[in-house]
RNA sequence: UGGGAUAUCGCCAAGUCGGUAAGGCACAGGACUUUGACUCCUGCAUUCGCUGGUUCGAGUCCAGCUAUCCCAG
């Protein structure tokens, strides 16, 4: 029987050497790049394609990513608060529409070259992504949004693999993407400049005041979108210590800023969740390790489930839990489930 | 136009008996990074309000000027 495969392909080194793993596997492997923006994607992939001898498809997301991605991502900022692009497209965009383009061709299998890995969980007969074999890759985090129907049927064939050793056998092997830089920064804006980007769509947002935590007036800020939760670079205040962004009021156009120490807190509430090995829950209590961004250590919490989402109690007070962000809860690396930190939803005092 | 005080990098601030400009914050560049951040590394006053003077040598001593602040008017 053949076992084929459809490989979400971006031209890089990731999804390159994947296909080759994919096909000593004994995989017919069938190339689809996403055409998300413009066609720099499309042209290193083909190239790619083109040298493996692999068949691709050209799959045009511009109004699905446009719609799901980046207006998402302007409104939010608008809110004040930070969201994480990559998480929404690979469950809305990327591996939605694999899925689909796969189910139309008639593919059973979808890959992409993600350093993460697929798990099954029987206890629960569930699937969830389980971190990568190298941690320091791990993409787990941008994934914990992916569904039952569309995990059942991925493959990574990286989650196993060091980057290292996935860097050199392509040397070896040749691959022409061996040597590509890593991608970095938002991919829908080129030179990195979100507040551009944001701007000259949304037009420009008015300064306002910075406060200190008594609410004094410190220095005025270039607009609420220009900052994050524990940013401390970029603020221009010069307070003799160095200071962070502690909080960000739309309503107000205020930006507080706070020494070090009060950029932290041990609690959170968490909503929008997506189950993945565990049980969909609407109460009861679960003790998990959870990981607050990209980047971060898992941190042991307790987390009480209610019906809009969860209330989330660290045992080490995190660095800057910031809305908009996304949470993932892990049990023995593997995701249970993820949410996005919410900006608004007042947390008691005493664990409820 | 009486008396007192202070003038060192964008901000704060060390600079001893004169010996050839600390540090912090901010800022810039880089590293890291499929988000924004954090973090780390590097850089950042040939010059000390101005003008002269004394010295081998002055931010540091002297004189004058200028500016600001405070107290009296």
């Amino acid at each position: 029987m053949e076992k084929r495969v459809l490989l979400g392909m971006s031209g890089g080194l990731d999804s390159s050497y994947s296909a080759m793993v994919l096909a000593e596997d004994g995989y017919t492997v069938e190339g689809a790049v996403l055409k998300m923006h413009d066609d720099t994607d499309v042209a290193a992939a083909q190239e790619v394609a083109d040298s493996l001898g692999i068949s691709l498809r050209v799959i045009d997301c511009r109004e699905r990513f446009e719609n799901c991605v980046v207006n998402n991502f302007i409104e939010e900022y608008a809110k004040g608060r930070t969201p994480n692009p990559c998480v929404r497209c690979n469950s809305e965009v990327k591996f939605d529409l694999l899925c689909r383009t796969a189910d139309e061709a008639g593919i059973p299998y979808v890959a992409t070259g993600h350093y993460a890995r697929l798990a099954y969980i029987k206890e629960t007969g569930r699937y969830c992504i389980e971190r990568a074999a190298d941690l320091r890759k791990d993409q787990s985090y941008v994934l914990w949004r992916l569904e039952q129907q569309q995990l059942a049927r991925l493959i990574f064939p990286l989650g196993t693999q060091t980057k290292e050793a996935v860097r050199i056998v392509a040397r070896e092997r040749r691959l022409s993407s061996a040597d590509r830089p890593e991608s970095q920064e938002i991919c829908f804006i080129p030179d990195g400049d979100y507040v551009q980007f944001i701007e000259q769509k949304k037009g420009p947002f008015t300064p306002g005041d910075f406060i200190d935590i008594n609410g004094k007036r410190v220095g005025q800020h270039k607009g609420i979108i220009r900052y994050t939760i524990g940013q401390r670079k970029g603020l221009g205040l010069s307070m003799g210590e160095p200071v962070f962004v502690g909080k960000i009021d739309p309503i107000e156009n205020t930006v507080t800023v706070v020494p070090s120490e009060f950029t932290y807190s041990n609690r959170l509430f968490v909503e929008e969740l997506n189950f993945s090995g565990m049980h969909p829950m609407q109460k009861g209590k679960k003790q998990l390790y959870v990981k607050l961004r990209y980047l971060a250590p898992l941190v042991l919490a307790d987390v009480t489930f209610c019906s809009g989402g969860a209330y989330v109690f660290l045992h080490m007070p995190a660095r800057a839990v910031t809305p908009g962000q996304s949470a993932v809860f892990y049990e023995d690396n593997r995701i249970a489930f993820g949410g996005i930190i919410s900006g608004n939803r007042s947390i008691p005092d005493e664990n409820p």
